[in-house]
Formats: structure tokens, C-alpha cells, sequence
DNA sequence: CCTGTAGATCTTTTT
DNA sequence: GATCTACAGG
């Protein structure tokens, strides 16, 4: 919601009289009126794509008269979602309540709270996040006796996370790697196989489990799949660019009968593939939906022409794509600003002092205006030093999210615990705070537990009568003692459900603990943890509150929608899933189960006025008046890994990462590179990125700063930190100039921009130094800076090679051997 | 059983 | 450089 949408109030206010199709330009109305039938949206950056859903939706209920109940809507987030359902809400009233908004995953588990017991399953099943997910497949290791060292846990957790994704069972997946021989995936097979039975014997899923399942419930038992096809007649998809196998299946099979699906994307914008997104989704939509119309959204409301120029250019290198260009009616705007600054620390200095000057003198720009976007988070840090120093108030997006804290995370263990009472709960609070049980009486618990059949709970309520547990008993079941009487409160149904979290916190001693511990160790970090379970406190409170709204408002729904369906009351499942939630109890699972899946949290903060830090995977959907686009280096963004890749996709999904990050502008883009970066501990040099080089020249304005290198003999690194702020100046090059020289610092890497290269300086600048093919490993190398040293490592990339060298007097450092200028010492 | 120090590792992220 | 994980000693 920050700074989301483009100018849609307005619009959305001249529909508030009119029809809903007013203020929309042609092709997003024809998208709007669509009726029947498959549809394509391919709606570019800023096109307007959630008016045009919501419009749609909107569309099909008041001017179509479909029901709400039979519509299915899918996204991808939370936020998304509520964004979407909000502004139904403002378009047709408040009646929206059965309409299905929501994230795939939500969506799926309120399919699986109530069929799920067909597949053995217990329809109180908790959701494990990350954490839990590695801590069992550690266990699954311990079992098998494979080495952690060999067969990493997070390894392994993507290999079966992306063989859940394809739709791969364990058992079909053991069949499979047997054949290929490949021991990895032999051992991973097993990991897999026992890693879904522990799952099942606890009742827990993972988040891939919620689609795995949904799909395998969907064709197993097709009385229920034609139950869910009969009642969503129109079916809208989000962000279908980023939607992986199992979704597209899930899509396909509810899809079937009614074919009336609209689904809406950008191929430019899929930069999910590491985490399963399948862009030829997308892309064979068209194939697959046969009959299906196309409509493209290319008119951009965002960004001024130049921006939307530089956009264009860079993903018109991308090979696999659906041909579109954006254009817009606004004027040209700013050129782009290009820095390339001698390190990183100038770097951040020059984004801080252009913020202050938008700030102080360009008018009205807010701090909140102005987002910094990087390619990898390591890259925050040199963001937040500088932003800190100019006193610049910012907010850094990302990192430890709210949930992951570890306070949170005892408290919900807690909660789950006194509910389901699960061993996974059990292990992460049983010592919280510390009561003496240590790992070697959790795992005779463990043990215990698991050789007589029962959750470690109840072990520990019987340790009385284990030999092994004898000694620390009295511990355990004081322990027990107190979760039953949390148990109690909680069926004496008499607090709130906050007041119930307030009891848990208090009478647990982790309240205390933490106290304590933060005098004992003075620390600045420890202060807030209080403040956090406060903060979690007023977000129960909120979802109280929003739950009794809710619950008021589906009885006046239900009305309706029996009124309104009539066809649809002798179905076998009616919807009474949302069963009427009074009890303390069932507050307190339906707040688990919410916060299994969604914790909001992150997305604060809007009202305050702070420049914002983030990735560019996080500013997806996003949009500010002013960006910087920082570490535009090859290594960087494009990252080494992609460069690596030789089948070229990584660097196409790369590029659109670019091409997100550019779009996201709406007045002002800057890019800014550092000729040298520290950066994971080591000083990087690499060139600029092949995205800026792929921007023509007429988009750019290029800032230099003045070079210490090269031209200033010693410049140890005292030297960089000179007084910068006044050393940028306006580049008085000609253009013909600074092409040649990016292409001279950059051109190692991939193809001539353009045929008109063919002076090639670079060859001819390369001749007098050391090419990779005539170094070696342990080499004794010279640099015209570094002086000497020794080659640790000559890793090759593209046709280049990044060497490591250990140099005498400055360390280690990496760098690209074609821009080094090495000879030989 | 707890606490301190050495070692490996380090895209991107939502659910 | 920073941070989390693994072992040794108190």
C-alpha cells in the first residue's frame, strides 16, 4: 500500500456516479467487459492492472449480476489481496463478504481445513514455517545418519520444496533418482520420504504441502474438485508470472468447466524462477487456453518517457518474451542520473546529499518519496551508515521479519502448544525460559515419547514413571503443570484473547526473563524484545476486533447468499467452513492458523516520512516519485551466479529485475555504480553493470567523480574518504566519449552493444597486460595500485575470469582480470 | 547444563 | 564485516 496505485482515486472517484468503465482507456475496458471464455492480460509496468481487476470483478457482480460466491480471485500476497478486496469494497459496497479473495495458499488451506481428513490428515493441522521445516529435516538427518556437511538442510529443503512445486511425491521421487543413479538424489529421496512421514505423523504441513495437497485432494476425490468447479465460475489470477506448477494445476483443474478464466501478468516482471515461478506459464497461456483473448496493457501511467525509454531498451535484450513496449502521453522528463563513484562509501555519500538536495530545495519531495533499491541486502548497510550520518530518517524494509523473531516465535510456540499440544512447540519452549532442560533431557523426552506412541507433552506429564526422565521429572512436570493450567484459563473462556497472550507471557517467566536479561547484559539490542511482544499484543488486539467485525458481518452475507444462490444450497458442502467463532479457543486457532500465513507487520510505517530501503524484490508492485538504483555492477546485479549461468536464463530473469527496478520510478531514477566495494569482507572491483550499458545514451546523464585512482599515485584508504561532497561535477565528456569509455571499462563482459564497436578499444588497451589464459594459480602478479601479490584463485567467467589475489599490502581482494591491469612482477 | 570462542558462509522472498 | 552454528571448558 505504499504509494500504490497511480492516480486510481480519481478515477475511482468518477465511478462512484457513473458506469464502471469510465476513466479507463480502451484496452483495459475491452478487458474489463470481457464475458466468457479464457483471458490474457499482459498488463506492463504502471498499466493499471489492479483497476482493471477490480474494475472486472466489479463488472461481473453489479453489471452481471454473478454472484460473489462465484468468484475465485487469487494473488500472490496478503497484502495484495487485501488491497484488491478494499477496493471492490469502494466500487460495488460492502457486500462482497463470500466473494474469494485471498493468496493461493490461504485460499487452499480453507479447502483443507475441510477436506484434508480424506488424505489421513487431521483437519486441525499447523502450518510449519521455514524454521521448523529445517529443524525437521535435521532430525531426518540425525535418523539416517547422513552427514549435514555433506547433504546441507537447506539444501535439501529447496530440493523438496521444488519437487513439491512439480507436483513430485516422495515416493515418485525415490523412483525416479534410483534410475538416475545420482547418489545425491538417491539419499535425498530418502530424506524426503522420511521427512513427509514425520510431517503426516504430526499433523503438520508445509507451506508447498497446502498446493501438494489441495492438487492431490482436487484428483483423488473428484466429487469434491466438482464441487469447487461448479461454484467458481469466474476465476481471476494475479501476478500469473509468478505462479509455479502446482498453482497452475490448481488454476487448470478449477478452471475446466466454466473456462472462464482471467488471468493478468507481466512475463518482463517473473523474478520468482529461484523459487519455483514457471514463466512459461505465462507465456503458452495462450496454448494452453485454447480460444483464449489476448489483451496487452502498454499505456504506462507511471513513469515519465524517459524512464519508460531506458525501461524498454534493457528488456528488449531479453530473447524469451511476449513483444511489448509502454508508452505514456507525459512529457520526458529528467534524464536519468549515472554515477560512477570510486567506492562505496562515495557512493552512499552522493545518495545521501542528492537526498538532502531533493529534499531541501526541489521542492516538494518528501523523504517518503524516495526509495534506495539494491539487488542483494548486504548491500543496506553502506545505505543505512551514510543515510544515518546526513541525518536522513530512512526505513529498511526486509531483514528479520516480524515473525521471525525469536520472541514472537516462543510466544506463538506457546500457544500452540497449550492448543495442539505438538512436539515441535514443545522443544522450542520447554526451556523458555530456562528451567534446567537441556538438549540431552529433551532428547531422552524425545525418545521417550516416540517409543511409547505419545507427543513429548505427554512424556514429560508421565516422566515420573520413565527411568530415563526420572532424574529431571519434577522439572518436566512442573513444566506440564503450567501449560495445563494455561489450558484451563483458556477453556474457562473468560479473557480476551489478548489478555489470554498477556496471562501466557506473564506466567511463563519469558516476560521476566527477558527483563533480567537485559540488565544483566546492558545491551542496546535486548531492550526492544519487550517492545516487540508488546507490539504483537496490539496486533492480537486488531485481529480481535477485525474477527468480531467479521463475524457481525457474515451473518447479514450468509443471508444474501442463500438468497442469491439458491442453485447452490443442495450442494453436498455448503459453505460452512467459516464455522461461527465464539469461543477463546477458537479465536486462538484461527489467530495461529492467520499467522501461519500471513503476518502483516513489515508493511507499517507508511505514515512516516522516511526514504525507504529495500530490495528490488520487495519493491515489486511498488512505485516511488524518486529512485535510486544502487550497485549497478557486474557481480552484483547482474550477481556472479547469473553471470555464471550458461544457459543465459539467469541473466534474463536478472534483466528483469532491472526492469523492475527502473519501473518503479515515477519522476526521478538514478543509478549509481562503485568502481571499488567492500563488500562480504573483501574489496570488489567490478565493472559497471551490462544493464546501464544497454540504456542508450540519450536517456543518461552521466555524474563523474573525480578518479583518485590512477590519476593520484598513493591513495592508500584514508584517500577515499575525502571530502566528496564537493568533487561531483557535471561530466563535460561528449557522448561519443563516455561510451567509449563504459565500453572500455565493461565491454569484457557479453556482446557489443551495437555493430558500430569495431575499433575495439578494449583488445587494444588489453595487449600490455595480463590476459587470464597466461596467469596461474599462485602466480606473483603486479597492480598499478595494490602493488604486488598472489594469485589465490582465477575463477572463469564469460570471457573473463575473476581472480582472487592476496596482495602485500592491502589484502585480499577480487576482481575481474580484464579490468585489473595486471603485469607481471 | 550453560557460556564463551573458533569456523564456515554469505542472492533474491512469499506463503 | 557480520552473523549464525558447532564444540570445548566451566
Amino acid at each position: 500500500m505504499i504509494n500504490g496505485g497511480n492516480g486510481d482515486v480519481f478515477l475511482e472517484n468518477n465511478n462512484l456516479a457513473g458506469d464502471i468503465t469510465s476513466g479507463l482507456n480502451p484496452e483495459q475496458m475491452s478487458a474489463v467487459l470481457h464475458d466468457k471464455g479464457p483471458l490474457l492480460i499482459l498488463a506492463g509496468a504502471g498499466s493499471g492492472k489492479t483497476r482493471v481487476i477490480t474494475h472486472r470483478i466489479a463488472h461481473l457482480v453489479r453489471d452481471l449480476g454473478v454472484s460473489p460466491y462465484r468468484i475465485l480471485a487469487l494473488t500472490f500476497t496478503n497484502k495484495a489481496a487485501a488491497e484488491m478486496k478494499n477496493r471492490i469494497e469502494g466500487l460495488i459496497g460492502a457486500d462482497v463478504g463470500s466473494l474469494w479473495v485471498g493468496t493461493f495458499h490461504s485460499l487452499m488451506v480453507r479447502i483443507l481445513r475441510r477436506h484434508i481428513e480424506l488424505l489421513g490428515f487431521d483437519r486441525t493441522f499447523i502450518i510449519l514455517d521455514t524454521d521448523d521445516q529445517l529443524k525437521v529435516i535435521r532430525s531426518c538427518l540425525d535418523e539416517l545418519n547422513l552427514d549435514e556437511k555433506r547433504y546441507p538442510a537447506k539444501a535439501l529443503s529447496s530440493a523438496i520444496s521444488s519437487a513439491k512445486n512439480e507436483l513430485t511425491s516422495a515416493e515418485e521421487f525415490e523412483l525416479k533418482s534410483s534410475s538416475s543413479g545420482n547418489f545425491m538424489r538417491t539419499e535425498t529421496a530418502k530424506v524426503y520420504k522420511l521427512y513427509q512421514a514425520k510431517l503426516k505423523a504430526s499433523s503438520a504441513l508445509d507451506f508447498d504441502d497446502i498446493l501438494f495437497f489441495a492438487v492431490e485432494i482436487f484428483r483423488k476425490y473428484p466429487d469434491v474438485l466438482e464441487h469447487y468447479r461448479n461454484k467458481f465460475e469466474y476465476i481471476l489470477v494475479d501476478e500469473y508470472q509468478d505462479t509455479n506448477h502446482a498453482q497452475y494445476v490448481i488454476v487448470e483443474l478449477l478452471a475446466k468447466k466454466h473456462g472462464n478464466l482471467c488471468v493478468v501478468g507481466d512475463d518482463d516482471q517473473s523474478i520468482y524462477a529461484f523459487r519455483g515461478a514457471n514463466i512459461s506459464n505465462i507465456l503458452d497461456f495462450e496454448h494452453d487456453f485454447k480460444g483464449c483473448k489476448v489483451i496487452k496493457l502498454e499505456r504506462n501511467y507511471r513513469s515519465t518517457g524517459n524512464i519508460l525509454g531506458a525501461a524498454n531498451s534493457v528488456i528488449a535484450n531479453n530473447k524469451g518474451r511476449k513483444a511489448k513496449e509502454l508508452w505514456t502521453s507525459s512529457d520526458e522528463g529528467d534524464l536519468i542520473t549515472y554515477l560512477r563513484a570510486d567506492n562505496h562509501v562515495a557512493e552512499a555519500r552522493f545518495v545521501a546529499s542528492e537526498i538532502r538536495r531533493l529534499v531541501d530545495f526541489a521542492g516538494s519531495c518528501k523523504y517518503g518519496d524516495i526509495a534506495v533499491l539494491y539487488r542483494i541486502n548486504a548491500l543496506s548497510r553502506n545505505f543505512e551508515n551514510e543515510l544515518m550520518a546526513a541525518r536522513i530518517p530512512f526505513k529498511l524494509f526486509g531483514g528479520m521479519r516480524f515473525y521471525e523473531r525469536k520472541e514472537i516465535r516462543d510466544i506463538i510456540a506457546y500457544m500452540r502448544l497449550i492448543l495442539v499440544g505438538d512436539d515441535m512447540s514443545f522443544d522450542r519452549v520447554v526451556n523458555v525460559p530456562r528451567r534446567g532442560i537441556g538438549d540431552v533431557t529433551k532428547s531422552a523426552v524425545f525418545q521417550a515419547a516416540a517409543s511409547s506412541g505419545v507427543s513429548c507433552l505427554e512424556a514429560a506429564s508421565d516422566s515420573m514413571n520413565i527411568p530415563q526422565l526420572s532424574r529431571s521429572a519434577p522439572k518436566l512436570i512442573n513444566f506440564y503443570d503450567l501449560i495445563q493450567s494455561f489450558r484451563h484459563k483458556l477453556d474457562e473462556n473468560k479473557m480476551s484473547l489478548a489478555a489470554f497472550f498477556e496471562y501466557v507471557q506473564d506466567e511463563s517467566g519469558m516476560i521476566q526473563e527477558i527483563i533480567e536479561q537485559r540488565e544483566r547484559d546492558k545491551h542496546e539490542d535486548v531492550k526492544d524484545r519487550v517492545e516487540t511482544l508488546k507490539e504483537h499484543l496490539s496486533a492480537v488486539v486488531e485481529f480481535e476486533g477485525q474477527l468480531s467485525a467479521d463475524m457481525t458481518g457474515s451473518i447479514t452475507e450468509s443471508a444474501v447468499i442463500a438468497d442469491a444462490d439458491a442453485d447452490a444450497t443442495d450442494d453436498e458442502f455448503r459453505d460452512e467452513d467459516d464455522l461461527p467463532i465464539t469461543s477463546l479457543r477458537d479465536k486462538l486457532a484461527k489467530y495461529i492458523e492467520s499467522i501461519s500465513l500471513y503476518i502483516d507487520k513489515d508493511t507499517v510505517a507508511d505514515e512516516d516520512d522516511a526514504v525507504k530501503l529495500m530490495t528490488i524484490h520487495s519493491a515489486k508492485g511498488l512505485e516511488f516519485d524518486n529512485v535510486f538504483m544502487v550497485g549497478a555492477e557486474e557481480g552484483i546485479f547482474p550477481g556472479l551466479r547469473s553471470i555464471n549461468d550458461l544457459s543465459g536464463e539467469a541473466i534474463e530473469e536478472e534483466r528483469r529485475l532491472a526492469y523492475v527496478s527502473i519501473t518503479r520510478a515515477r519522476k526521478k531514477l538514478y543509478i549509481t555504480t562503485a568502481f571499488e566495494r567492500m563488500l562480504f569482507g573483501q574489496t570488489q572491483i567490478y565493472p559497471t553493470s551490462r544493464f546501464v550499458l544497454e540504456i542508450p545514451s540519450k536517456y543518461l546523464n552521466e555524474i563523474s567523480q573525480r578518479r583518485s585512482y590512477q590519476s593520484q599515485s598513493q591513495g592508500p584508504r584514508s584517500g577515499h574518504a575525502r571530502q566528496e561532497g564537493s568533487s561531483y561535477f557535471q561530466s563535460t565528456l561528449s557522448k561519443p566519449f563516455r561510451d567509449t569509455v563504459s565500453r572500455s571499462t565493461s565491454s569484457p563482459f557479453g556482446r557489443p552493444r551495437n555493430e558500430s564497436s569495431s575499433r575495439d578499444t578494449v583488445s587494444s588497451d588489453q595487449g600490455d597486460y595480463l590476459k587470464s589464459s597466461d596467469i596461474r594459480k599462485g602466480d606473483i602478479v603486479a597492480h598499478s595500485k595494490f602493488g604486488k601479490g598472489i594469485v589465490r584463485s582465477l575463477v572463469p567467467v564469460a570471457n573473463d575470469a575473476i581472480i582472487e589475489i592476496d596482495f602485500d599490502d592491502f589484502g585480499l581482494k577480487k576482481m575481474m582480470v580484464r579490468q585489473a591491469k595486471l603485469s607481471k612482477a
